[in-house]
DNA sequence: CCAAGGCCTGAATG
DNA sequence: ACATTCAGGCCTT
């Protein structure tokens, strides 16, 4: 019998949550930290390094998360729509740095940004007879210039960038620890790094650090919270301060559950389709 | 504690 | 052709 949970490939690369990926024919190919990937349409991975990549988190127990965030009629719908989302785990370096980049941005421009970054500091590799350059790493980018960083097109994040980098090479952010950790504990760490802020900080928690109650709002899930959650998570104030966004959070997990994560990817990439928006 | 303004770029619109 | 508007999250005031 067909696995009704079977990944979706391209619904889970065009769903905001990485953007160093290009299809070519019948395959995906993308960057991910020091190593390169490419999948096919049954999701079948090739990788660079030849070592196996947990990047579709196939332990995840699909069946008890989809019940578990199935408080709700929007969430139903958009998990049926949109069945075989997967969230990535991904190389977190790469994805703290691309999301410090997502900041005031989008898509289209975040992975000009992102290719620009790897081309002038990443090491170029060959993969499958194709060019590929591997994300910089932590060292390359601490050491570069400010200017330099500029020339990515990153404006005023290319201090975050530099400084976030610089974090990550002294140690003072340590990935693998953080992964061990509790939510919050490693929410206040990762918020302690410039250009970092609540949105960003669960985009990093949740796509590459292993904590799927992370539930990152940035201005669409905000919108969807209006549209389709205006009795469950009222919002105080007008503009999203730090507080408040603790307190939706904290609701959020209430309704939602452990896996509250998943079902934002679900509701993100239903209403962005709704919108009609462009992926990679 | 909250509000407002600035930061930066590229695409979309006029 | 050129100017204006818009999208977008963090930080400082």
């Amino acid at each position: 019998m067909q696995n009704c949970y079977a990944i979706n490939v391209e619904n889970s690369i065009n769903s905001g949550q990485v953007f160093l990926w290009e299809k070519d024919g019948d395959n995906w190919y993308g960057i991910n930290g020091q190593d390169i990937l490419k999948i096919n349409n049954s999701g079948k991975i090739k990788t660079y390094r030849n070592i196996k990549t947990n990047f579709f988190r196939k332990k995840d127990d699909l069946e008890k998360i989809i019940k578990s965030i199935s408080k709700d009629k929007t969430t139903k719908d958009a998990v049926k729509r949109y069945l075989g989302l997967r969230i990535l785990e991904q190389d977190p370096f790469q994805c703290l740095i691309s999301f410090i980049v997502s900041a005031n941005s989008n898509i289209q421009k975040i992975k000009s940004s992102l290719e620009k970054i790897s081309k002038r500091f990443g090491t170029r590799v060959e993969f499958q007879s194709k060019e590929f350059f591997l994300f910089p790493k932590p060292e390359k980018l601490a050491r570069a210039s400010i200017n330099e960083i500029k020339r990515c097109g990153v404006g005023y994040r290319a201090q975050y960038i530099k400084d976030a980098a610089n974090m990550v090479l002294l140690k003072k952010i340590d990935f693998e620890y953080l992964k061990k950790c509790k939510y919050h504990v490693a929410k206040e760490k990762i918020c302690q790094i410039p250009g970092v802020g609540n949105k960003v900080a669960d985009c990093v928690l949740l796509f590459s650090l292993n904590k799927l109650e992370a539930f990152p709002l940035d201005r669409w899930m905000i919108r969807i919270l209006e549209r389709y959650y205006s009795n469950e998570f009222k919002l105080e104030t007008k503009t999203i301060t730090e507080k408040q966004y603790n307190i939706i959070h904290e609701k959020i997990v209430n309704h939602f559950g452990p896996f509250a994560g998943y079902a934002q990817q679900f509701l993100f990439k239903m209403e962005r389709e709704n919108y009609k928006k462009k992926w990679l």
